[in-house]
DNA sequence: GGCAAACCTTGATCCTGATCAATTTCTCAA
DNA sequence: TTGAGAAATTGATCAGGATCAAGGTTTGCC
């Protein structure tokens, strides 16, 4: 299609800052490989994670200028750059572009919506089980009957992620695991011996997960 | 514009469901007057409102078949509908409309995004004063020096907004008037004497609140 | 291999907001 | 106007997660 002939390959390495909030946004891209994340913060330092983008999620906001949250790498990343005025450009006279636009940011408001109910309402034990839930869901390999995750974050980032204390994260992790609701190799390979055991530990309504 | 020739009125009584988690959702459609709220919620009862929706405001998920939230008028509510189906047959030949449906869509996720950053760090003390001030620059008017502002919820629907239960939203509001932050006037009517004061506690970087 | 820095875990204690339990104040229909 | 139910306040107590404080483990670099 069209796009291809605006883009354009870039790699940040790990830690490394990809957008400063406030910062003009010339840019949409798409993760080709690697972790971002999105995230805002209060003067004292407080943050929170308000997106996680693994490969093949979108970044950008097509007709804004600047970002509203900061952008981080947390492992190498590379991502597909397209300049925005070429981007929109090419959107403004491809309504299929368009409406895919519309999709993907309904779909993210739906990650961000899922998001607030976890922030909001659940337990510590609720808010580890659900991300470690949404990471099977896009990471997870089977291996027979269990199944097999390497974590994208930090317990550090994961703190960030689910409004906790990096304590309470290795509390609960600790606690999972010592009810076998999964085993752990090291402090990010994760087998989940049993998915449906995991789901009732999020507290989420049991619609039977599907898995890759 | 052809929209025009599509939509028709509909009036729901306060306290009323307008579409509920998992239902079809045949219509888009915008709110005339009153305030309706979006909401998730666990088996156990634990709910998270995850959208507030006042006059102006858009409901709906084109190209979307089901709701993934509650939809409940929290006052007599009135919405002007349009059939999903001929609606998107309109913006399908429409860029204009579907560059404004992004539009609408990444406002709601800046919405979302800040929303978190509210339920995952902030105090109760922040938090209230955020959904003060998020009230005051779509609701409130000027008055001499001072901000009046007709709050849009009950203390039990700004518990179920702000991530809190219904006493500690009690508590914080007296706090908050004790402190001279605010004046209320029975429980719904506040005046806010000094923005930047109440800017302060909501412990948002302060770009200057500017207002209606 | 050795060392430093980052990352993670574990323990003790504290504190914010939840829970439990009465009242009190509104709202509004009869 | 009154009375009943809903909404809100207030108090006492509890508990989940934060904070403070050491250590222990990885990781990666020389």
């Amino acid at each position: 299609m069209q796009l291809d002939k605006i883009k354009y390959y870039k790699t940040y390495p790990a830690g490394s800052s990809v957008v400063l909030m406030g910062d003009p946004m010339a840019f949409v891209a798409s993760v080709v490989s690697g972790v971002a994340t999105l995230s805002r913060s209060m003067v004292d330092g407080r943050m929170q994670m308000v997106g996680l983008l693994l490969p093949s999620d979108f970044i950008g906001r097509p007709g804004r200028d600047t970002a509203p949250f900061d952008v981080t790498a947390v492992s190498d990343l590379t991502l597909c750059h397209f300049h925005k005025k070429a981007f929109e450009k090419v959107t403004r006279v491809t309504p299929h572009v368009q409406e895919r636009l519309v999709e993907i940011a309904l779909d993210e408001l739906d990650a961000a919506r899922d998001w607030m109910l976890l922030l909001g309402r659940k337990t510590a034990r609720e808010k580890i089980a659900s991300f470690l839930l949404i990471c099977a869901r896009r990471l997870g390999r089977r291996q027979g009957e269990s199944l097999l995750l390497e974590l994208p974050l930090t317990r550090d980032a994961m703190s960030d992620y689910l409004g906790l204390t990096i304590e309470t994260v290795s509390r609960q992790m600790a606690a999972l695991k010592r009810d076998s609701v999964l085993v752990l190799e090291g402090t990010r390979k994760v087998t989940i011996p049993d998915l449906n055991r995991l789901l009732d530990e999020a507290g989420d309504d049991s619609d039977g997960a599907t898995l890759p």
